[in-house]
DNA sequence: GATGAATGAGGCTTCATTCAT
DNA sequence: AATGAATGAAGCCTCATTCAT
């Protein structure tokens, strides 16, 4: 009854990497609920029905694609952690410019991941995902408090606040007004003075 | 004098009050795609036809829930502006103050108004709402880079990171993490920080 | 967006019950899986949403379907009990009399009934519904059998051979080959034999 | 002599064999429309694909399970008539134990066979399969009912009033209650007073 | 001949919207 | 003005079928 009018002979692992890749940019420009399957798999030029095979529905689409690319976010902005020899706000300064390469390269994902952080569709696994991450950051900002080189206020609203100032300026990107280079080097100046003893 | 012999049972403007607060509550939570119409009407404790007799349609509704609060937001935070009087320091502290007595008056509309800014449902009439209020904040900070009391980067960029602190901070709230009193006025020094020269 | 070409002023109930019949008519004839929600939309003449108003869904539909004709069969059929100072011969009679009755009044429920018996997709509630009813075949059996008017056999069996008879002279006339008047007595008759001492 | 220099892994009659057995079991148990081919390969442990290569579609499929098995069916019952020199009864006797016979060796194709006797899948050749079968049937009644040892009615309804008595005791062993031996062998006893004169 | 990933029509279900009451 | 049952387009998902390997 159904022809497949082209059939594909993609390796399926790269057709996967397709509609992973379709679905972050339609989830980051129009949100979960503003996404439909059909236009992620045309986006992604593949049928419909392939998504099923790769993922057991639309929320494990987007669960997958929240796990891979939290993953690989963390894996990028912490591993490994700056030299610690060097000066807490050099330290501070290499992350930050860790975080504004991240969003350069995958400009989709750190949107992505920051619109999907509080989903009702994702998944506790996920969730926890994210948590790990804020700890890990808390264990380092807590240990510049303890040097007395990194102001004294709960970890967890620091983070906020320096992750809030990267966020707002990747809304501007986002709405186009890009950041200049000089300008980059700039707010990591600037977001540092939030955590300056 | 005349006398209505017969009052109607709900004044119309009470109903849609109620439809926007059942509105804004949905949506701050679940996104515009996320909430269907009959759940509003539910919340809102009208029928669901009712919502239609009060606005064009869901976009209509989402465009005036939007306008409303923007304009709210707007009004609390920008009107009157601080004394210039003071210390550049104590009129941002002051404005500071006001954005977090809006959050903890209004949490849900502070949700909605970040959430909804960029949706592709928004009108551009309520786009410009947003971008003039932001023109409003430059001018106040461009006067504070000619007298050198301001830091000297692209108004705009400070105003994304200051709000983005700002957002960081309500996240952890809506996350379960409030803030503390003293929290939220050392919030305000430390985003003070950011803007110092 | 959708305009409904036609607004129906029935009464819930109707539209409920004009369902229930196009399900009936269409379960009966080409079983649970092979009947689709929209055809029995079309047949009940009403849009294809409203089953939903009135089902949880398409199982929900099958279950009331069941639940509501195998009460009403069991009712037509069991009560009231034929007169027990009859012999068991005509109290039999009049139970294969009013079996006929209520197939030919309602063949598609009958059919439905036989079909439908031993679906996966019948809740454990239905499944227990058509115990029950054996249940109190049984005990008319039993005393049949103290009384020694009925043959010797377990009681389960001869209620299945029994009603399988009448089930199978059922699919005869469904496949056209309608029974005559006299055709349908001499059957309690033949299926009478079964039971006799 | 030639000694083939491969021989093939799978001996491509075994494979249709799995199919079949795989799709008679699953047809049985769920009905035409409620398997789905995937899970017929899968049970037969062969690819989706290799389904097509041994049977034009999936009605292909089940029609040629049904003519396969109503064949043996018919053969297995019928073939050879019970020696005509034996009583009616007897030969009846032998026909019921037949049927026992085959329903306990092939259980899933007797329910099979009752099952999907009506769909409107069954391509009419099929179907004349059944009907020869029963006319079959009815010669031999035909032949009792002139010596008369056999009651009187129209021989189809005969055939229908017994082999229903067959299935309601296989629908009993199907819902988990099996006859004893003794109880198969009274059954048949029961049965023929069915067709007494 | 066998495989199984890919396909897309079609099924089940949701929900924005209407309108008779 | 208010209601809420009804509607049907459109969304999510299944599965019969194909074909490159």
């Amino acid at each position: 009854m159904n022809i497949p009018s082209e059939v594909s002979l993609r390796d399926p692992d790269i057709t996967r990497k397709c509609i992973l890749d379709a679905a972050l940019k339609l989830f980051s420009q129009k949100g979960y609920h503003g996404t439909n399957v059909p236009d992620v798999a045309q986006e992604a030029a593949v049928g419909a029905g392939s998504i099923y095979r790769h993922f057991e529905d639309k929320q494990g689409l987007v669960n997958a694609l929240y796990r891979e690319w939290k993953e690989k976010f963390r894996k990028e902005i912490m591993i490994p952690m700056p030299d610690m020899n060097l000066s807490f706000r050099d330290q501070f300064l290499e992350l930050w410019g860790r975080l504004w390469r991240f969003y350069r390269t995958n400009p989709n994902a750190t949107v992505f991941l920051d619109v999907h952080a509080h989903g009702d569709y994702l998944r506790a696994e996920c969730r926890e995902l994210a948590l790990r991450f804020e700890e890990d950051l808390q264990q380092w900002i807590k240990a510049g408090q303890q040097e007395k080189v990194l102001t004294n206020a709960p970890p967890f609203q620091l983070i906020a606040m320096v992750y809030g100032s990267f966020l707002g300026l990747v809304k501007q990107e986002q709405a186009g007004r890009p950041l200049k280079a000089g300008e980059i080097e700039r707010s990591g100046d600037l977001a540092w003075r939030i955590l300056e003893p």
